[in-house]
RNA sequence: GGGCGAUUAGCUCAGUCGGUUAGAGCGCAUCUCUGAUAAGGAUGAGGUCCCAGGUUCGAAUCCUGGAUCGCCCA
């Protein structure tokens, strides 16, 4: 018995099961610790891991952006850098707010403010951590290499106090405010909703649109026409505006005169309504025109402006467009965030001071006292909607209304329609550094590359100030405080200390309420007012886009390890973040630190449903990242992330496309490696008895070839951030090596050829280091079998324990031969048409030919020469004859090579293409052979063609069967004389013992005395190739139709009768 | 409504600088091979390269417009 140099493969374990045990080593052998001790003095690489929120559970889409944040850093830590990896959780936030409110069963935060502000924060801290053992399980589960065991959080109180300080230098810029903004608003649950939130509830409905008249002052019967969709403003106008640059007309219909975009007048009063144009002017000379407001009778005065322009008159804004309506709009700056700032333009309110600005609406939805007639009724209403209407047209106004079909947001939470509402909140003056936001992403590497000008370039073109406050409980406090008895006197708070010592106090949570209860003399100099806090929270993303300081607690703590790791050479999460995590980490750097904090970010697009749906719980259609690991595996899942298509693509997913990624891959790979333990062990070599490379036959050296190539593909490609064609190429490879090195060298890895299993031990172990950023379980199982030094405890000279502390393969150009691949590709090309021409012929592989004949000139030729035995045996021919003269097998035939050609000839390409497929071909061929040219005369010119100019085939000639490619070509000799025949026979006679064998239970390697028994043709084949067959099979002794014996297997071979007896032979008395 | 992206075989995806016969895998059908393989090989069916214009000798590829889907924003 040959010594067991590998351990066995256990062919009833499954990937899933395989993965379980690395994993426990890994976790028994510290090695992902181990992996960032062995670089603890190398260069660093610096990722940031976008903290998900763990009040959920992960779904597959989070397992895609965990195996991305995984495979860069695996590799550049196999390049030879630090990679410190410090997980984050994403703790504050509206979506946390809402879990608990559904829980408790709470509808509005006044109900939240009864149920008490402490209790309620306290069940937002706890939900939080929630799904975190799920989060973590799955995360160690998938590979993915992240220090859960420190990591930050966004409520810690070092993480709130280092927001703190971000944003107290934030203030001492002078780049935080308090303004106001038209804000999505829900008058019923009494709160401002974020864009996304807004987004969840558009709902196509008919509104009423109305024209109505604003009477010119000063000018009977003249009117500005005004078109609205939403009524319920009206009351709340101060002005009307035009855009400069269109013509406006006065237009005389009836006995009145409107003033409307000259364009629109059709659309307006219909195309066979009579009129006539009395003037035509510009917005810009139009502008200044007063008119008799306001539109509603105001009780208790109206708007009054702030300045020298007038209310109630024609302004001009770059947003009116003359799309629809009238081209006029009425501007109500407390209900449209165009209408408040051109009205804050033209000086109709202060913007510094809200209550210059005039609104009319309650925060409840409904008109307040001054709108005679309307007082406490909501807005939004249909009966207050067609009141309104009929109250214009009672009052002559109305020109006309009708319903218009528009996409409007309503509250997701209670369907109400949202009103757009002017709200004081607090903001970060980012417009201050647009400029430099959009030189810094100049610098940064985007995958894809169209993100970086497009989405996310043109958003910070149009880059407004960030709204940071909001009017919630669950975050981190915005940590300004006010004076009661002057809100100017306000003041930023960058530290607990300073909260100390300003009130005597800082609270253990600097969480509402307790923060909310903090006070203190207000310090200007006459003032004895008293200082209280702010009642906002700031928006959660301030919160992640301060991770890469606020993480280590800096400047508290941590200066050092800060500077070391800002910025991050590396992030990585989907699409959607853009205006998310990628916008809030570039905001807040720019900010605090004038640069970015990322130079590459990658991607990842949507998980959809294999039917192009989006993947969420309301469909139904979620696929559990367990069922995907439980069935198939973590790294067949990775596979498929990483080889199915470029990642930003999205994927349409389910649990069977993955285990395609196993079948066709992994099983592939694994088989390979199985192959090589069975017959290295059976032969007791492990390869260290093989001669150096140089010295092996083709087949090796091209195999280490194309190794080598392969090392510097996926080098190359993985330092482009392109899993997907790094992958695809480790794919192309193991297919190659599986199906084509090992098969051809089946019969030396039988002999146990040392040369054969040092080469493909080297590709299996190189091959599972260039894997192991993809794949690092199976890589690392594969590594450590084919290493067995591997497994002895590690030092200094010793191989690394795990193939994740070894440093990734370098190319040598040494081992590299392109002309053997070139050689190599040819002769595979010759197989397949040879085994094509097999199947033509409907001739079984196993019947021997005579002689296979092969059209190929001059590098083909001896191409297909060095490998004519491989050939040979691949097509089971005795042999190959080559046939150079084209003719005599084939002929050839000429076809124009148009990218030669075409800029050259033009417009005559076409008739160029017919007339030489006319020239004969080979006396053509015969004339470029000697390096002449041939002449041809195209629409009446003559041109010169060089053997450039086109392309040489062959054609089979009439009445051969033969298989041809391109330029070469492959025929059969078909004649099966009895001695073919016989061996033919006799292969079918191993065939069938063969799989006597393997039912009889036996090993490969297990030697057989065999008995044939029964057709006497098959006996008579077996007998004359006796060598052979007892070769074949390991059989000690063969008898051959000696004795009649029934305890065989029967087997039919050609329709003939065949009796086999095996049984396992004495082992040899050595 | 605006921005960005996508659309290639039944399905999942490639397709280089524009070059004339658009490929692969899966699936299907027929055949074949096999003592490593849950594999491999051959053949076949399967295509309006989303549509319409344009540029060009030549367009899946470049330009314009449109459709559909997705994302982001309103």
């Amino acid at each position: 018995m040959a010594r067991q140099v590998f351990t066995p493969l256990d062919p009833s374990e499954k990937f899933p099961q395989i993965e379980e045990r690395v994993l426990a080593r890994w976790r028994d052998a510290d090695v992902f610790h181990r992996s960032l001790k062995q670089r603890e003095n190398a260069e660093r690489f610096v990722f940031y891991e976008g903290p998900p929120t763990a009040n959920g559970r992960p779904g597959s889409h989070h397992v895609l952006s965990r195996v991305f944040k995984d495979i860069f850093p695996r590799y550049k830590t196999m390049r030879g850098y630090r990679v410190d990896r410090k997980a984050g959780w994403d703790c504050h936030g509206l979506p946390v707010e809402l879990e608990i409110e559904k829980e408790l069963g709470l509808q509005s935060k006044h109900e939240i403010e009864n149920y008490g502000i402490a209790e309620f924060n306290a069940k937002c801290r706890e939900s939080v951590f929630t799904y975190v053992e799920e989060w973590n399980k799955l995360t160690e589960r998938i590979g993915f290499w992240i220090d859960l065991d420190d990591p930050y959080v966004t409520l810690s109180n070092q993480y709130v106090e280092s927001v703190w300080w971000s944003l107290k230098q934030i203030w001492d810029k002078d780049l935080l405010y308090e303004g106001h903004r038209v804000v999505p608003y829900c008058p019923r649950c009494g709160t401002a909703l974020s864009s996304h939130e807004v987004a969840l509830g558009y709902k196509d409905v008919k509104d009423p649109s109305v024209f109505v008249r604003f009477p010119v002052a000063g000018e009977t019967g003249t009117y500005l026409l005004v078109w609205t969709t939403t009524p319920w403003t009206l009351p709340g106008n101060v002005a009307v505006a035009v855009a400069p640059d269109v013509t406006y007309v006065r237009l005389e219909v009836g006995d009145e005169t409107l003033i409307l975009a000259e364009q629109l007048i059709d659309a307006v009063i219909g195309e066979d309504t009579p009129r006539k144009i009395a003037q035509t002017l510009t917005g810009d000379e139009l502008a200044g025109l007063r008119y008799d407001g306001p539109v509603y009778p105001l009780d208790g005065g109206g708007p009054t402006s702030t300045s020298d322009t007038p209310v109630y008159s024609v302004i001009t804004g770059d947003f009116v467009t003359t799309e629809d309506g009238t081209g006029l709009v009425h501007i109500a700056p407390a209900f449209g965030e165009d209408d408040y700032q051109v009205a804050a333009q033209n000086n109709l309110f202060d913007p510094t001071k809200q209550e210059t600005l005039f609104n009319p609406v309650k925060l409840d939805g409904t008109f307040d006292q001054s709108v005679t007639g309307f007082e406490n009724r909501f807005v939004k209403d249909d009966q207050t909607t067609t009141d309104l209407i009929a109250d214009l047209h009672s009052r002559g106004l109305l020109f006309k209304s009708k319903k218009y079909e528009h996409s409007y947001p309503h509250c997701w939470r209670c369907h109400t329609p949202l009103i757009y509402y002017a709200k004081a909140s607090w903001y970060i003056k980012t417009t201050a550094v647009r400029e430099q936001m959009l030189s810094g992403n100049e610098g940064i590497t985007w995958y894809p590359p169209h993100i970086k000008h497009g989405r996310f370039g043109n958003w910070l073109e149009n880059n407004i100030d960030w709204a940071l406050s909001r009017e919630r409980y669950w975050g981190t406090p915005l940590p300004v405080w006010v004076c009661d008895a002057d809100r100017a006197h306000a003041t930023c708070l960058g530290s607990f200390e300073e909260v100390e010592q300003k009130s005597g106090a800082m609270p253990d949570d600097p969480h509402r309420p307790y923060i909310d209860d903090v006070t203190f003399a207000c310090e200007h100099s006459g003032c004895s007012g008293t200082m209280r806090r702010v009642p906002e929270v700031i928006d959660a993303w301030y919160d992640s886009g301060s991770m890469p300081f606020a993480q280590w607690h800096y400047p508290f703590e941590n200066k050092d390890t800060f500077d070391e790791k800002f910025p991050a050479q590396y992030i990585c999460e989907a699409l959607d973040q853009t205006r998310g995590w990628f916008y809030s980490l570039l905001a807040v750097s720019t900010l605090l630190f004038e640069k970015p904090s990322y130079e590459t970010v990658l991607c990842l697009g949507l998980i959809l449903d294999p039917d192009g749906h989006k993947m969420s719980k309301s469909r139904g259609n979620v696929v559990a990242p367990w069922d995907v690991i439980d069935k198939h595996g973590a790294d067949a899942f990775r596979w498929y992330y990483f080889t199915s298509k470029e990642p930003w693509a999205g994927y349409r997913f389910s649990t069977e496309t993955v285990g395609e990624s196993v079948r066709k891959f992994l099983l592939t790979l694994w088989n390979t490696y199985g192959f090589l333990v069975l017959y290295a062990n059976a032969g007791g070599e492990d390869g260290t008895n093989a001669r150096p490379l140089a010295e092996r036959c083709d087949l090796d050296r091209w195999a280490i070839s194309r190794l080598n190539g392969l090392i510097e593909t996926v080098t190359e490609r993985l330092d482009d951030y392109d899993a997907t064609a790094a992958g695809r190429a480790i794919d192309e490879f193991v297919d190659e090596l599986s199906n084509w090195y090992v098969r051809l060298s089946r019969r030396r890895f039988w002999d146990a050829d040392a040369d054969a299993i040092a080469t493909l031990r080297e590709c299996l172990v190189t091959t599972a280091q260039l894997l192991a950023p993809f794949t690092p379980f199976i890589a690392d199982e594969i590594y450590c079998a084919l290493t067995p030094a591997a497994q002895a405890e590690p030092s200094a000279d010793q191989p690394a324990d795990s193939v994740h502390l070894t440093d990734f393969p370098t190319a040598d150009p040494a081992k590299r031969d392109q002309r053997l691949e070139t050689t190599m590709s040819t002769a595979r090309g010759a197989v397949e048409l040879g085994r094509a021409a097999r199947a033509q012929a409907k001739v079984k592989l196993r019947q021997p030919l005579a002689e296979a004949v092969v059209v190929a000139a001059d590098d083909e030729r001896s191409a297909i020469g060095r490998f004519e035995s491989l050939i040979c045996d691949e097509l089971n021919v005795k042999s190959i004859r080559y046939v150079t003269d084209a003719d005599e097998l084939a002929r050839v035939e000429l076809r124009a090579n148009f990218k030669a050609l075409g800029p050259r000839l033009g417009k005559n390409m076409p008739l160029a293409k017919d007339a030489i497929a006319a020239i004969d071909g080979a006396a053509a061929a015969a004339a470029f052979k000697q390096g002449e040219t041939v002449g041809l005369s195209i629409g009446g010119d003559e041109i010169e063609l060089t053997a450039d100019d086109v392309q040489i085939v062959l054609a089979p000639p009439d009445g051969y069967q033969l298989e041809r490619e391109g330029t070469h070509a492959v025929a059969l000799d078909l004649t099966i004389t009895d001695e073919l025949k016989r061996e033919g026979l006799a292969r079918e006679v191993v065939h069938a013992v063969q799989n006597a064998r393997k039912d009889a239970g036996l090993a490969v390697e297990d030697r057989i005395v065999l008995r044939l028994g029964g057709d006497a043709t098959l006996l008579d084949a077996a007998r004359a190739h006796g060598d052979y067959v007892g070769g074949e099979t390991l059989a000690t002794a063969l008898d051959i139709g000696d004795a009649a014996f029934d305890d065989g297997a029967v087997a039919t071979v050609d329709g003939l009768e065949l009796r086999i007896a095996v049984r396992k032979a004495d082992p040899p008395s050595d």
